[in-house]
DNA sequence: ACGCTAATGGAAACCGTTGTCAGATTCACC
DNA sequence: GGTGAATCTGACAACGGTTTCCATTAGCGT
């Protein structure tokens, strides 16, 4: 039976036929998958976890990037794609015993949160992205780093000392405020640590006083969310000259509130975003940007390919600054008399 | 040793803290997803048909927002989602076979698509948006012909008589080119037929002979192409005042070429769209709104619901016209000096 | 007609879990 | 000490396929 749909070529068409006719005529709906994958131990789709609420996976096109390439990978692998549930709010690891998949990729998820914990102790192969290296695990992300260092450097070469920063959530918990230098040092997300620690770093070389940067935290990552920190950080903070965010979402935001406020980017106000999404692009944006896409299809490529190796693969992707129409040497507020 | 996992509550909390020690001690990951569905009958997760090929799925924020809805609804019931890995090109029913899913959503595919009758075939419920009611199947979809109504409505209102329209792919077969009546009428995906009869019936009522209204079609859905499809429109017929696009996309890359062609929207030309993403509001198009979100939450939730009822249901969403910035009524080029 | 090989069909074991059920053990209480 | 309830243990039969293995048959040459 399992012969006639799987191999047709190691029986006679004849039984073949009658065999399928005979399943027809009894309303077999052919071979149940669950039972299939039971047997030959392979399910057939590889699980993801983003902890995410969904709506910042889907709104934030960067996401949706990674998204699409590890979809992309799945697919030429003729593999699903199984989005586990996990809402950030209820711990609901049950979900992530629950996926049945050959293996899982890890995205951009807090380093302390119990779903991680769940996929590692699954035993099967994983790939995380944007995330800490861990023992023994695949892992694909770009140079963090070495990329905001080239928006710093950017910056400090037009002249900026005065700047601002604002970020996305660094925790679990929400502080949609100024951010302390504990929580920025302690911060559960990888990624936006790495980001402010590569800020303080070079901005400290060049003779700015880290601890006097004020840096604004927002939880959730809508354009909106990065207009009010924007205000947040201006209010406060009037005399900055340019505002480093941490995602082209909220640099989007930021632009809108100069806009609001009569500022001039980049004449008035300097803003940079980070991630090279489409929409920044279109306007000129001043960012960082980094192939989602190939973050997404090399994490599933990894996945699928992991059988065949093992030692664990770090993969590190190139980035890329992009000097837009939103980066401009800091207005002289004090001396304006000089300017002529 | 199941109780101790699955029903803490039916053993003494003593006995279920040896259970489990010992299963750590012997390295027990846990019970086995895929033996458990089996068993269960229940495989904790709903399967995603689109056949478009994923950079389209993806890159229309129409369809991430039903994505995005689906996924919502989805993580309410702690259940996953399964997305099929269905290329448009080679004809991998096997993955539909394959998938170890509790039922199917499908998301817009053409109505002779064998992945659909595959999914039909299979013995689990499923619940189809933006497709044509199936015998005793679950649907969901907006009014698209009273939404294109109002959009036609506005134009005839508005004084248009000569327009044009960019349409999204009627069939399997790749035609960059105008439409002829017979392919309109033959379209096998119904979202687009639908849409296109409406605007037929409507501008006929208003005494345009629509047979003359030249109809450009665009396999791929993106800005540039609509940009691509407005050119060989207007190339084509200068005449005309309206350009009616099936989605807000293409009718993005319709601004964009007229932009390009010096044409000033909307005096010299009107552009409508259909969807309503956000990048269209934030631009004021002019389009029918129709919620993205609710159609794919309004389809997982009936999905997860259709053990309860025995009847098909259909559920039809409401559109709401959004007259933007980008329609205005027709300059008069054959009488240019009445205008003063 | 016989023996050998190759092809074919059918039976049985197995994948890892859950549900049921019978029997054993413990414990409290009369 | 006997009784009943509560709890625990162990065995076993599905779930629905795939895979292995064995028995049968067909084909063929001598």
């Amino acid at each position: 039976m399992s012969n006639a749909y799987n191999r047709p070529d190691q029986l006679s068409p004849e039984l073949r036929r009658r065999v399928l006719e005979t399943a027809r005529r009894l309303g077999y709906p052919g071979p149940d998958p669950v039972a299939r994958s039971l047997r030959t131990r392979r399910a057939g789709a590889v699980g993801l976890l983003l902890t995410e609420n969904l709506s910042y996976a889907f709104r934030d096109p960067a996401a949706v990037g990674v998204l699409e390439g590890l979809a992309l990978a799945c697919e030429d692998a003729s593999v699903g794609l199984h989005l586990v549930p996990a809402s950030p709010g209820r711990e609901d690891v049950a979900a992530v015993h629950r996926a049945g998949v050959d293996g899982f990729v890890v995205y951009s998820v807090p380093d302390d949160d119990p779903h991680l914990a769940a996929v590692l102790e699954r035993p099967v192969p994983t790939v995380i992205i944007d995330q800490p290296s861990l023992e023994g695990i695949d892992r694909v992300g770009p140079d963090d780093a070495a990329a905001v260092g080239k928006i710093a450097e950017h910056l400090v070469g037009l002249g900026h000392r005065q700047v601002g920063v604002i970020c996305m959530r660094l925790a679990r918990e929400r502080n949609d405020d100024f951010v302390s230098p504990a929580r920025q040092s302690g911060a559960h997300f990888h990624v936006q640590r790495t980001r402010l620690e590569a800020l303080a770093v070079a901005f400290s070389a060049a003779g700015v006083d880290w601890a006097g940067v004020p840096v604004v935290e927002r939880f959730d990552h809508t354009v909106d969310d990065g207009a009010s920190a924007a205000r947040q950080l201006l209010d406060a903070y009037p005399q900055i000259t340019a505002v480093i965010c941490t995602s082209d979402i909220l640099a989007l935001g930021a632009m809108a509130e100069a806009e609001r406020r009569g500022l001039r980017v980049p004449q008035d106000l300097t803003v940079t975003g980070f991630d090279g999404i489409a929409e920044a692009e279109r306007i000129g944006l001043t960012t960082v940007h980094q192939p989602v896409l190939e973050k997404g299809k090399t994490a599933g490529r990894l996945l699928l390919s992991s059988g065949e190796r093992s030692a664990p693969k770090v993969i590190t992707l190139p980035t890329e600054l992009r000097i837009g129409r939103t980066s401009a040497p800091p207005r002289t507020v004090e001396e304006p008399w000089f300017g002529g």
